[in-house]
RNA sequence: GGGCGGGUAGCCUAGCACGGAUAGGGCGCAAGCCUCCUAAGCUUGCGGUCGUGGGUUCAAAUCCCACCCCGCCCGCCA
């Protein structure tokens, strides 16, 4: 027999006879709902229901003796998966597990499954696009960027799993005014041959264009304000020019002679800043030469991206250029149905939607969870020189996606909650209710250095790629150490896994809505609660099967009898139940957690307990059923969070 | 000021949606375990006012109220 999900099958089985008894015991009661909890034990069975604490205020008995009564009344001819129920505690119904034939269903439905099993299907197998990453194209991707991409594909790889038909979007958001500021700087150093990782070298030209450009603008702004003597002005713009100026400094001292050569070409320029704007808008306005320019920085920056993303395993189905959305004069439609509407208005030279309004009369306080008092903030659609906003054109790209797919789930950091409520609201606006519905903000918090926000302006920032080459360094010599009869090229291979699956699996692992302070040891843990202690559990399992060289062929399931192995059973069972509700939550850290904790019981099996020669050869077949079920399981959660498993190591 | 998110041992973290039996782990620290299937492992020990105060309940880390601390947002930035 096989099932998709054994512990459900348990579950179904216990809810039915108790609910049959309940009907028959206490006809005249009504029950709300019937949920079995997992007991804290294994010794308290492996359901129970707590339902007699409840009850006890209709019935005026003890709950013990309640939970005698019931089971009492319990169909035993019914009894497939359960071997006993028993009263226990105060008065808990605790559900035991015939485990022989558990463990069988369990087992053989895994290894049937194999590649499949766990990964339960939904009923309604939607299109959903997965829009994650987003880098804009100015820099490096930084560690603190870098949670987006992990969880982003993560959730993707599940959502597929789960039957889904999911396309992972990649939105470059080139329109704007820094991917004119290095487009300017690329310029003025007569578009300069790439030096190392293209976007690193983009990087680098765009924080001291940048800062240099900055100086400029508020040294302008210094003498305008001296002119008129305005004291308070006066000393803010002084302050903030000091912080540029340090930045300079650190930045002289990090690119000397790119900051050397900017300085030089920069200051031949009457206005930086004018220049920087009118590249801007004549980007938004499509003219030829600053599309030639501006896509030629992005693509750089983009071919970075690629390269660092699919060395973490991290890959996307379309990459959407907002530029597009502007020349292709969707935003200027989504702009004219959005006037027809009463919430857009003209202010001052502006246009702005009023969000609020929408909320009053459309009534969706309580449908987007929004407190009674609470005003949603107006959103600026158009400047008054005329160009758009970021929220604007992410309205016309909303509208865009869900012309490709029923669900949207857009991977973007918390401190955006507004901006996608904003745009959630003018979907409602222009009468997409059922998109705004669909549309997901998977928010997810900052992540930190000690003691600062990383910043990508004032270059501040650890890259990805950093962090990933000093995990494969460090793997490298732990792999070294251990393993040093190895090729240079095997160990190499090795090194490149454990290290890279060593950040995903950090930057995976903590609740998304928790903050996360980056240390390195945290991403270069190796060791318990990493992903190199899950590979090296699958790779054990492996070595295991490899070594005992046969199929287990008579294997006696009632035989795995030691807690060890129950527990083990328990977890595998559950797997289908972990990956539903991973996937219903988008919550990638609880198969990380799963992962983790099924290494941790298999690795303390495997100390515990000889499986090759064991004896008798139908338990060694159970036990090594019991490997493989592992194996394959541990290697179904690491590919949804994307990390090899290997098969040594 | 308003809104959102977070607060669990020295540090990091699970559990909170849907209240249940002794609050799970990891790091670090101390002591052990490789003539035996991979020691990136295992065992044992030390370490907890679950931010604070109330409330609801047979039962609260979990639900409700108030407050405190940290972060983020409230732009003609993205």
């Amino acid at each position: 027999m096989v099932s998709e999900n054994p512990f459900a099958e348990f579950r179904l089985e216990c809810e039915n006879v108790l609910g049959e008894a309940i009907k028959k015991v206490f006809p005249e009661f009504y029950i709300p709902r019937l949920t079995l909890e997992r007991p804290p034990s294994l010794e308290f069975g492996q359901l129970a229901s707590s339902m007699c604490f409840e009850l006890v205020k209709q019935v005026g008995e003890t709950p013990l003796v309640l939970a005698e009564r019931l089971i009492k009344a319990l169909d035993k001819s019914k009894f497939s998966l359960i071997e006993r129920v028993a009263a226990a505690g105060e008065g808990y119904i605790n559900f035991h597990v015939d485990f022989a034939k558990f463990s069988a269903l369990t087992l053989e439905s895994a290894r049937q499954l194999d590649a499949e099993y766990g990964f339960v299907k939904t009923q309604e197998p939607l299109k959903i696009i997965v829009e994650h990453t987003s880098v804009n194209p100015l820099h490096p991707i930084h560690i603190g960027q870098a949670r987006n991409p992990m969880l982003g594909d993560a959730i993707a790889r599940i959502l597929k799993s789960r039957g889904y038909t999911v396309f992972r979007h990649y939105y470059i958001d080139d329109v704007g005014r820094q991917t004119a500021v290095i487009a300017y700087g690329y310029e003025k150093l007569g578009k300069p041959k790439t030096e190392g990782k293209p976007d690193h070298f983009i990087g680098k030209i765009y924080t001291i264009t940048s800062c240099l450009v900055e100086i400029n603008r508020l040294k302008r702004e210094l003498e305008l304000a001296k002119a008129v003597s305005a004291t308070e002005e006066i000393t803010k713009i002084n302050r903030e020019l000091d912080d540029w100026v340090s930045v300079a400094f650190e930045l002289k001292e990090k690119f000397p002679e790119l900051f050397e050569e900017l300085l030089e070409k920069i200051r031949e320029n009457e206005d930086p800043e004018n220049m920087v704007n009118k590249l801007n808008r004549a980007y938004e306005a499509g003219e030829e030469k600053a599309k030639q320019f501006i896509r030629e920085v992005s693509e750089l920056c983009l071919q970075g991206f690629r390269e660092t993303l699919s060395r973490a395993e991290v890959f996307y189905d379309s990459w959407d250029w907002e530029s597009d959305f502007v020349w292709s004069n969707r935003v200027t439609e989504i702009l004219q149905r959005l006037k027809t509407t009463p919430y857009v208005l003209t202010l001052g030279g502006i246009l702005e939607f009023d969000a609020e309004k929408v909320v009053k009369k459309l009534n969706l306080k309580e449908k987007l969870g929004l407190r009674e008092d609470y005003e949603v903030t107006p959103l600026t659609l158009v400047r008054a020189d005329g160009t758009t906003l970021y929220t604007t054109r992410d309205i016309a790209y909303t509208l865009w996606k869900f012309e490709r797919a029923e669900k949207v789930v857009n991977v973007i950091g918390m401190e955006q909650v507004l901006a996608q409520l904003q745009l959630k609201i003018a979907l409602h606006a222009l009468g997409y209710s059922k998109y705004a519905d669909n549309l997901i903000h998977f928010a997810y918090n900052l992540v930190t250095l000690p003691g600062y926000k990383m910043s990508s302006r004032r270059g501040r920032y650890i890259t990805l790629d950093e962090v990933m080459d000093e995990a494969v360094k460090r793997a490298y010599e732990e792999v070294a150490k251990r393993s040093p009869q190895l090729s240079g090229k095997e160990k190499q291979k090795i090194a490149n896994f454990v290290g890279i699956g060593a950040v995903r699996y950090a930057l995976t692992e903590v609740d998304p809505s928790k903050p996360v302070v980056f240390t390195w040891d945290r991403v270069l843990n190796f060791e318990k609660n990493s992903a190199p202690y899950i590979q090296y559990s699958h790779a054990r399992a492996c070595s295991i099967l490899r070594k005992a060289a046969r199929k287990p062929e008579k294997p006696a399931y009632d035989l795995l009898k030691e807690k060890l192995e129950r527990e083990i059973l328990l977890a595998l069972a559950s797997f289908p139940d972990i990956f539903v509700e991973a996937a219903e939550l988008l919550k990638p850290n609880l198969i990380a957690d799963f992962a983790n904790a099924l290494a941790d019981k298999f690795n303390t099996f495997y100390n515990a307990l000889p499986v090759i020669k064991a004896e008798p050869q139908e338990l060694s077949d159970a036990r090594l059923a019991l490997v493989d079920a592992v194996r394959i399981v541990l290697r179904n959660t690491l590919n949804l969070i994307g990390i090899v498993a290997p098969e040594r190591m």
